[in-house]
DNA sequence: AGACTACATGTAGTTCATCTACATATCAAG
DNA sequence: CTTGATATGTAGATGAACTACATGTAGTCT
């Protein structure tokens, strides 16, 4: 599954991800990869501009670091980021609901 | 709740309207609005331009009645129709369980 | 009779989250 | 030395959504 059939949702994605530990770009990409049985096959040209635009809203706060002699920027959920993704939650749930209600599902 | 917050879903909700019984357009809005129990208020902006998608693509088809004076639209599902219906539920289903299994919920 | 709302159909232009295609850099494996 | 994995990205294109608005007809209220 691509991120167009998780539109809207791929910002939630990447803060549960966070919500389990900080993480750099590359490794978010492998989680979501890993934890959705490998449904999940996200193109680093989707993933990195979501990182920034969540960065830019302050929902996560990112830090460069050296890992195995390459550059890894490390992301962390911030407060406000715990609220998007509370958020977030809350809006999957009324889809969640919306869909069941008029799929009979 | 917007389309924008069923990003991809209309199509399968439209069709799913649609398998109840044939309707024209104002009354698809109607009952995806009732069905959700008030949650999805779609314009016709964007309901529209989805019909005619549909048809074009063959999954339902659409033929001109007049209803107390004014014109109407009627649609139906094709045969098309219910296998991209088919579709459209493995695919929500699909996002249910990759959300399910990184969200936890 | 006129204003307003509901019932009907739309279209045009804008937005932006996604895509694909690439780019650069460094380490590990063969 | 080459290839693949691990890292970071950006640019331009796409298309499903939005808002704003248009036209037309019937019903309701004053």
């Amino acid at each position: 599954m691509d991120a167009d059939g998780i539109h809207g949702q791929l910002d939630t994605l990447i803060l549960a991800t966070l919500k389990r530990g900080e993480a750099h770009g590359y490794a978010i990409i492998t989680a979501l990869k890993e934890l959705s049985g490998d449904r999940l096959d996200l193109p680093s040209g989707t993933v990195y501009p979501a990182l920034r635009r969540l960065e830019r809203a302050g929902s996560i706060s990112g830090t460069w670091t050296v890992g195995e002699g390459r550059r890894r920027r490390v992301y962390a959920l911030t407060e406000d980021g715990l609220k998007a993704l509370e958020k977030g939650l809350g809006d999957w749930r009324s889809l969640r609901e919306v869909m069941g209600a008029v799929l009979g599902t």
